[in-house]
DNA sequence: CAAAACTGTAACTTTTTTTATTACTTTTAA
DNA sequence: TTAAAAGTAATAAAAAAAGTTACAGTTTTG
């Protein structure tokens, strides 16, 4: 999963933040999002390996924020979902023998690395109630 | 096609910016890439359109470059073959109900939005000389 | 003028990636 | 002890991307 998980992160981040007192459901999430629960769970997931989240098992069980959302940056859940923006790369080993093929992977990484540093520092200057405030 | 545009239409560029003063052929430029040359053909049109290069069919023919390679930038080609780096969207209409779903994918946009604009400011810096020169 | 070497494209197939679903286990509150 | 949750692995379906085929049109050159 490469798109869909950034997008479905910050969806319900920000659910989580108009409610930061209560336990939602992955089924409640996934109402809003019109998602499979089990989509909700597997993100979910990934926001407790990373301590964002905690969830109770159970009757009543559910997710809730584990820090303040004016505590947790868009760059935070950028990282924990895409490793890197790109715009492509040249797909199946490109000729090895032309000084183009064999090095434009390489100089696309650099380029796409320029890039990242510059996404990651925007949205490292946007909390999540920054856009959760938007709604 | 939407990964894969920008990478093929680098090299394209790259190898192009290489050899100024020759017609390259579709079968030479998808022999550096290692990728049909239909596929090349169809990048090669895309940047038809957009008056970077010139084709000449038939015998001896093939594509050069319409204008310098200091005077082409990154922004362009990422504006003619990407419309927009997204980290995606809430699929499948989200909730229309609920606050957060029903306006979601608007607040996505309006960041992504801010993203792209700070891409196409980076990679206008950058020429497709810069970026040939590294090879 | 005919063959060879090209481009141009549409249609189609295959592969890969992403998303959705099922099925089942475990946990906890009432 | 039942109902409502999470957790998760395995699988299926759908969507997107890449690759291929086929063939028409163009230009050079012998």
């Amino acid at each position: 999963m490469i798109s869909g998980k950034f997008a479905i992160t910050i969806h319900i981040l920000t659910l989580l933040s108009k409610f930061p007192d209560e336990y939602l459901s992955s089924d409640f999430i996934a109402g809003s999002m019109n998602v499979h629960p089990v989509l909700v769970r597997k993100e979910i997931s990934n926001l407790k390996k990373n301590h964002i989240v905690e969830s109770k098992e159970g009757k009543n069980g559910g997710t809730r924020l584990l820090k303040s959302s004016t505590k947790i940056t868009l760059d935070e859940i950028f990282k924990m979902t895409f490793e890197t923006v790109t715009l492509g790369f040249s797909k199946n080993d490109p000729n090895p023998n032309c000084p183009v093929g064999k090095q434009i992977n390489k100089n696309l990484d650099y380029l796409y690395e320029d890039i990242n540093k510059t996404i990651n520092l925007q949205l490292s200057e946007i909390t999540l109630e920054d856009f959760s405030n938007q709604f």
